[in-house]
DNA sequence: AGATAGTGTGAATCAGCGA
DNA sequence: GTCGCTGATTCACACTATC
C-alpha cells in the first residue's frame, strides 16, 4: 500500500495508536469492507454510489432468481427493488461505522437520490439538509424536450434525530459568504480542465468525477481538522484528496484497480496545507465560560453600577453578588432581569445590557471579553 | 356554486359538452373525490401535498419573537408509513386522472420529497426533471445550526417511460430565458405582499400560499391553451388563479371550509391575461453573491496567501475556509477583519484588500469578478 | 412629499451544560 | 434520565411611523 497518510499533526503522540486503515484505499465491495471496519470509527461520510440503476455490477439482488420475461413496469420494479436493497445494505453497513455525532453526505440526481433519501429516513438518519449543487455550466438539453439538468442534490444528515452534536462551522461559512448565512443552494462548475483527471489516452479517467471546490465546502463546513472521512464509493479519490490537503483523514473503499491507481497517484501528489490556514473560527459557544460575577470582581463593574439597555427604556444596578436588580426593586441574573423587564422568556444579558462609558454606551459583552483575554494570557 | 369558468376560447364550440366539474372547487377528500372523476380527463396535474413536517417544540428569533410555524391537523401524519400510504392513495388516484400524454408536478421539502420521489417511480412515473425553487427571500436559520434552508424541490413526471408525447413548451422557455435554455433551477421570491391572501384579522389564510410566478412557469412550460389542470390541494387556489388568467381550464379539489371560501373570492377577481405575462417569469437580480471561499476554492487565492490594504499598512493571509487573518491573530471575514485593523466599524472587504501579483497589487475585487464570469448563470 | 427608521414575518424537522 | 440555567442566534422585503 502506498503511503498516503496525511502528516499526522495533532494526534502525533497517538501515531503509534492510529489504526493501518487510516489514509489508505481499501479494495474491494463497500458493503463488506465496511462490516470489517470498527463501529464509530469515523467522524463523516461522504458517498457518491452508483446512480444508473441498470448498473448489474454494481446491484444484486436479494435473491440471486433469473426474472422471466416479464412487462417493463415489473421489470421497472425489480430494478428498482434491486437498488433499494443495494443502498439499503451499504447505508446501514455505512450507519455502523458513523460516532454518535457524525454526519453524512450523500450526492445524486433525480435518478437515485429519492430512494436513498426515503431509504436514509427509514434507516433513522435524521436530514439536516438538502442540498443543491448547482452547476454553472451544465449539459445542454439536446433533444429540447425537458429543462436542462442544471443541478445535483446532496442529503446532509446525522446520524439520528437526538444527535444534536455533530460539528457544523456555521461562523466560519458564514463568514465565507459576506457575512450572511451560507444557503441550501451552492455554485459551483463542474470538474474540467486541468483537475479533471486523464488516461494516457486523454479520455476521462472517472465518469463522474467530482469538483474539489464541492467536497473542500462539503468537508470545511461539517468536519474540524483531524477527523476522518469516509468514502466508501471512491472512485478517483477526490474525497481523499480534499481531506488530505485540509488536514483531515480519509479512508476510501473502491472496487475498480483503474480508479484506484489513479486515485494513488493523485493522493501522493497532495500536499497539506500548512496548519496555520487550517484554522476556523471558534464558535461563541466554545468560548470559555465567564460568570457575570467575573466582571463585577474584576472591577470592570463595581456593584452600584448602573446597566441599561440600547435604547435607555430600561436600567438596572449591579449587585456585589453578580445579580443584578431592576427598578422595579426584583433581583435575579443579568438573563433574567433583562427577560423580564421586557416582558419576554428569555434574553441574553451580555448583549442586551450596556453601560455609560463617559459619553456613549458600552454593552457589558465588551467587559465579558476582556475579563477572557485576561484568563487566556494567564493561562487558565 | 359560484361561476369560476375561464371563458372557453378553444373549445367554445364544444361548451355544452364540458364536463359540470371543469373550472370549479370540488369539496372533500382528494383520493376519493378523484376516483368519481373520469379516467385521462386532465392534461397536467399540479400537486402541492401536505410535507409532513415534523416540528419540535416552538422556534423564537433571536429578538424573542416566536415563529408561526406550519402546525395544522392536515400535517401531521402517525408514521412514514401512514405518510407513504396517504402518498400512494392520492398518486395512484391521480395518475388515473392523467391523460396518456399528460405530466405531473409535486412539489416538496426534504421532508417528504424523496418519499413522494421514490413512490411515483415505484408506480410508474416517469422522472422528466427535478427542479429546484431557489427561494430569493427565505427564511434564516435562527440558532445557527443548518445551512439556510433556501429552496424548494418539485418534481416533474410523465404518465409512463414511453409516454413522449407531453407538452413542453421548449421555445417558449427558452425565449424568456434570454434565448438560453431554461434550467432546472429557478428562482422566485415567496409569496408575500399583495399576493399574500390575509383574513380579517390580517393573518394569513394559508399557511403555505405558492407564488403565482411559480405556477405560471409550471403552466407556461407544461401546457397548451385550454389545457384542463387538476390540483388535488387546491388550498386558496393559486393553481386556478393562474390556469384562468393564462387561459388554461382547472379543477380544485379541497377539504377546507375556509379555503374553499378564499379561493372562490379570488377565482372571481382573475381577469384572463395575454401571455405577455411571460416576461414576469425570469426575475432580473443583481449580480449574484460570490462567497469569498469561492475565490480560494477556484485557486486565485490559495490558503496562505498574504492580503494587504492598498498603501501596505496591513496584512493579513487567507485561510482554508473562507475567513482571514490579521498578523495580530484576529480572524474573521474579509469585512470584519478589514474593519477592525483600520477600527472602523465596517469596512467592504472586497475592496479594501488586495494581492501582490508579480510587481503590482490587485484589489480581489477583481478575482471575484473572474469568478463571477467562469459561473455566470442567467437567472443566478 | 420624500427620506429614514423601526417593525413584522415567511413550509423550520434550529442548544448545551451541569446538577 | 430530568430539570433548570446560561446565553447563542436572522435575511430579504413589505409595511408603518416619524421626521
Amino acid at each position: 500500500m502506498p503511503q498516503l497518510r496525511s502528516p499526522s499533526r495533532s494526534s502525533a503522540a497517538l501515531a503509534t495508536t492510529q489504526p493501518e486503515w487510516l489514509d489508505t484505499i481499501i479494495k474491494g465491495d463497500c458493503v463488506s469492507r465496511m462490516a470489517a471496519l470498527p463501529a464509530h470509527s469515523v467522524d463523516a461520510i461522504f458517498a457518491d454510489p452508483p446512480y444508473n440503476l441498470q448498473l448489474g455490477g454494481d446491484l444484486t439482488r436479494p435473491d440471486q432468481s433469473k426474472v422471466d420475461a416479464v412487462d417493463d413496469a415489473w421489470d421497472q420494479f425489480e430494478s428498482f427493488a434491486a437498488y433499494d436493497a443495494f443502498t439499503r445494505a451499504w447505508l446501514l453497513a455505512a450507519r455502523r461505522l458513523l460516532k454518535p455525532n457524525g454526519t453524512i453526505w450523500v450526492i445524486g440526481s433525480y435518478h437515485n437520490i429519492f430512494r436513498v433519501g426515503a431509504i436514509m429516513q427509514d434507516l433513522g438518519f435524521w436530514t439536516l439538509n438538502d442540498i443543491v449543487w448547482r452547476k454553472s455550466n451544465p449539459m445542454p438539453n439536446f433533444r429540447g424536450r425537458r429543462f436542462q439538468n442544471a443541478h445535483e442534490t446532496l442529503i446532509w444528515a446525522s446520524k439520528d434525530k437526538d444527535a444534536k452534536g455533530y460539528t457544523f462551522n456555521y461562523d466560519a461559512m458564514k463568514a465565507a459568504n459576506d457575512d450572511t448565512q451560507m444557503r441550501s443552494d451552492w455554485l459551483f462548475p463542474i470538474c474540467t480542465g486541468g483537475e479533471r483527471l486523464k488516461d494516457a489516452e486523454g479520455s476521462k479517467t472517472h465518469p463522474t468525477q467530482k469538483p474539489e471546490a464541492l467536497l473542500a465546502r462539503v468537508i470545511l463546513s461539517s468536519t474540524r481538522p483531524g477527523d476522518t472521512i469516509l468514502d466508501p464509493f471512491f472512485g478517483t479519490g477526490t474525497t481523499g484528496a480534499v481531506a488530505k490537503r485540509l488536514g483531515r483523514h480519509f479512508v476510501g473503499i473502491e472496487r475498480e484497480d483503474s480508479y484506484i491507481e489513479a486515485a494513488t497517484d493523485r493522493l501522493l501528489s497532495v500536499e497539506p496545507l500548512d496548519a496555520d490556514f487550517l484554522q476556523t473560527l471558534t464558535p461563541k459557544r466554545a468560548e470559555p465560560r465567564v460568570p457575570f460575577s467575573s466582571v463585577v470582581e474584576a472591577g470592570l463593574l463595581p456593584p452600584g453600577t448602573e446597566l441599561t439597555d440600547a435604547k435607555g427604556r430600561w436600567q438596572a444596578h449591579v449587585r456585589a453578588d453578580g445579580t443584578i436588580a431592576s427598578s422595579t426593586g426584583e433581583a435575579a441574573s443579568i438573563h433574567r432581569v433583562g427577560a423580564r423587564v421586557q416582558g419576554l422568556d428569555a434574553c441574553n444579558g451580555w448583549t442586551f445590557w450596556h453601560v455609560r462609558d463617559g459619553g456613549r454606551l458600552r454593552v457589558i459583552d465588551e467587559l465579558r471579553q476582556i475579563v477572557r483575554e485576561r484568563i487566556a494570557v494567564s493561562g487558565a
